[in-house]
DNA sequence: ATTATCTATAGATCTATAGATAATGC
DNA sequence: ATTATCTATAGATCTATAGATAATGC
């Protein structure tokens, strides 16, 4: 009765595996983030990361467990290159991110972007799991943007760095959806004025 | 020579074509905003609108024409209600807009809702016609919204208008996304009231 | 006579699975 | 021995079209 639960022999390496499924992941977190979440089939996404269709479910239980991993996938990015920033020589500011964040290189690469300007009304018809990973990274992003404000208390700052990351959101889905180009930059300019104003204020 | 451009006999009654033409638009509206642009297919729209897929082409040249109408038509619900109220007794004001934008019945229902929070990033990957009709109403709310404003001028009207417009839709997405009730109210609460805030800092 | 709508279907997707093949661990 | 990946395909979509039917205008 001894050995009943171990692990059998392992096959492919598992190493390599997991490689695999990251590299799919990651394909599947840009190409959603361009196309949206319905924007690509599976054969596709398995052909480009130089598979074939069929090993997919080795991977996945299903494709909801791919765009929940892919989302997921999606927020690590930014908060992996914001912590850099955090432990690098120059810190992020809170101008530095409304800069970082509201810009046309930015508007025009939605495959490397924030995962909310670009799919939030598709994670908000997804399944509770891959809204439960899209909370807990609102939470976070929230907590984040607050430590970045000069505000007097933590719930000021709090309520303020809602407004910021709504804002930030909001313009970025609108200046994607307008044809017009002119009146796309001026609403990334417009807010990011408006949003650096608001937090000097804080300050003086 | 006379009438070779005259028009041809009518067959059904134009008034009953122009009807379904636009039952058939405003189910659209309704169920793309709810399902998504790619949620729902031809043959379900028809029966839900109780016809049959093949009548379809004789209404819209292609799928994507009837999305053009349809968020066209998604835009128009918004601005009738907002101008009923300007002719009403009680005119619209900054204060109200806000508060029947940022409710939790309306991010409950987004099929009869905003079209910019439930569709901007799916609008920003379709085709030139309709980003044209987008970008046409994004410059009307704009100007809408500026024209509540009490500010000194109308440039800071229309650069505090773009910020609002952003915020709204920007908190009507994420309260969306997420799955924890508390943090979706605590969004539509919080940056309801930082814009109230904001304008009437403007009047004192 | 004209044409909106209907039935039926072509052809191209898409997700998921079955069973064969091949690469590695014990 | 195990299992990741492959080929092939079932079954369910989806958009668009062809041709028949039926409702109305002249």
């Amino acid at each position: 009765m001894q050995f009943i639960l171990e692990e059998g022999h392992t096959g492919y390496s598992k190493a390599q595996k997991a490689k695999t499924h990251e590299r799919i992941v990651k394909l599947a977190s840009k190409r959603f983030r361009e196309e949206g979440l319905a924007g690509i089939g599976i054969a596709e996404l398995m052909k480009e990361a130089g598979l074939t269709v069929g090993g997919f479910y080795k991977h996945f239980d299903s494709r909801d467990h791919l765009v929940c991993e892919a989302v997921d996938s999606a927020f690590g990015g930014w908060k992996r290159r914001v912590e850099a920033a955090k432990s690098s020589a120059s810190p992020v500011s809170y101008e530095k991110l409304i800069d970082e964040y509201l810009n046309e290189a930015h508007r025009d690469n939605p495959g490397t972007g924030c995962a909310f300007s670009a799919l939030a009304p598709e994670i908000a018809r997804s399944d509770t799991r891959t809204r439960a990973v899209t909370s807990e990274q609102v939470r976070n992003d929230i907590q984040l943007i607050a430590t970045l404000l000069p505000s007097e208390d933590k719930r000021t700052a709090r309520s303020q760095a809602i407004l910021t990351f709504s804002a930030l959101v909001g313009a970025m889905s609108l200046a994607r959806a307008v044809s017009d180009e002119a009146l796309s930059r001026e609403i990334l300019k417009t807010v990011g004025e408006h949003l650096k104003r608001f937090a000097s204020k804080q300050q003086g």
